[in-house]
DNA sequence: AGACCCAATTATGGATACAAAATAAACCCT
DNA sequence: AGGGTTTATTTTGTATCCATAATTGGGTCT
């Protein structure tokens, strides 16, 4: 796209995602397109991307809302979220893997054993964790070679994820925060083997219990806000 | 919405959809806008919506190209379908049939049954059935309360779907698409009784199977046709 | 006093004009 | 003759203007 539109719909959504811009505030056109000092061509597309992203809502005439975010929303979230990364694993297993994946795949792994292995508190190296599990999940969204998987997911809205990804920060617990990413580390151990046996089945139910357990940490943070699922 | 920029959305979709436009051929917004008597303001939203739906892909600097399906193709949109439809189907399981979702259902299934008890030959009535198909789909889709999965379904590229659509459209054997046809209404009728039992995991595992259903019967025509490139 | 209607403000969608970037081609220089 | 540079054309991104639709508020009529 362009320059201005991507700059403003990537302070837009900076914005929404931090809170700045609280769920169910209304957001026009003119009014972007003042504070960021653009024309209302930009602030057009980028709210029209934003509204494809699913975190704010039309109304028929009266500008556009923030999506406020529920407990179910996440959890629906994650249930999309598990279905496609299984399918993908379940999809990479069968066709198996290559040189490239598989040293992707184990370099992400060997930053996360080094880390947890180590004595510090993992807290401090939260930022390298992410990197690592973003590197092993896309990796395997990438190479599975079903193009539509990572198209869908892109697609879907990200709200409910930023919100677990704030939950994470809230980490009061070091020990029970070197347990929680003891066990995602274990489970991504756990896939890469089966992905390297061609484990179709195992690699998938693996994948889905993994993306799930995102959701149990989110449920045990946010213990006031009721049932989920 | 606009009655410009959908209409121009709808012309131009269903032009690549019919195979008006080639697989790779060049479309640009000055084209468009100029082939339908529009400005490049509603060309330009319309193409951008197109290129999210999959439809057509970008190119850096040189406007954009109708995509070309491949047997993968269908084969990666059928995988995603199924994942997604089977989660539908099992989300709602969980939380149980209401009366409307049951009635609609029921409607849809009665119509089927109807067209299969008959002796016509069911080519004639593949509208009808279509439509009733459709309602199943959409109303699992709908009530399963997880609008995600419903969001995640739309954005996907519809172009593999299209390839599908024609493919059935194709059936030379009155007798095989009956049998074809009674398959995915026995299939339908067991979903229903998984849904009504509150069996999660009958339900998915029924609707993963009637979602793959469809890609063998695509394999299936397309053995004779062998132009699916 | 309540309800309905009309007007005004606001917001969005569309069109045209303008500017910048990129690509492709042609021309010039070595 | 080949390569590099420059130019021109194509394409895209942005701004401003205009028209239309809708909602809200105020006024009037019953």
């Amino acid at each position: 796209m362009s320059s201005s539109g991507q700059h403003v719909l990537a302070v837009v959504r900076r914005q929404i995602l931090s809170g700045a811009r609280a769920p169910g505030e209304k957001i026009s056109e003119v009014a972007v397109a003042g504070e960021l000092a653009v024309s209302r061509t930009p602030a057009r597309t980028a709210l029209a991307a934003l509204e494809a992203e699913g975190l704010i809502e039309k109304r028929k005439g009266r500008g556009y809302t923030v999506r406020s975010i529920s407990q179910s929303d996440v959890a629906n979230a994650i249930a999309v979220k598990a279905a496609l990364e299984s399918l993908a694993a379940k999809t990479l297993a069968e066709r198996g893997l290559n040189a490239e994946t598989d040293a992707a795949l184990c370099r992400s792994i060997a930053v996360t054993q080094a880390m947890l292995e180590g004595d510090a508190p993992v807290t401090e190296h939260f930022e390298t964790y992410h990197e690592a599990n973003v590197l092993f999940h896309e990796t395997i969204m990438r190479a599975c070679g079903n193009d539509l998987i990572a198209h869908a997911f892109e697609r879907i809205a990200m709200l409910p994820f930023a919100a677990l990804g704030a939950l994470s920060f809230e980490a009061t617990d070091p020990r029970r925060e070197r347990m929680r990413l003891t066990v995602g580390h274990s489970q991504h151990v756990i896939i890469l083997d089966a992905l390297r046996k061609r484990d179709a089945g195992r690699a998938e139910a693996m994948m889905r219990e993994h993306s799930h357990a995102t959701m149990n940490y989110g449920e045990l943070f946010s213990r006031d806000l009721g049932r989920a699922e």
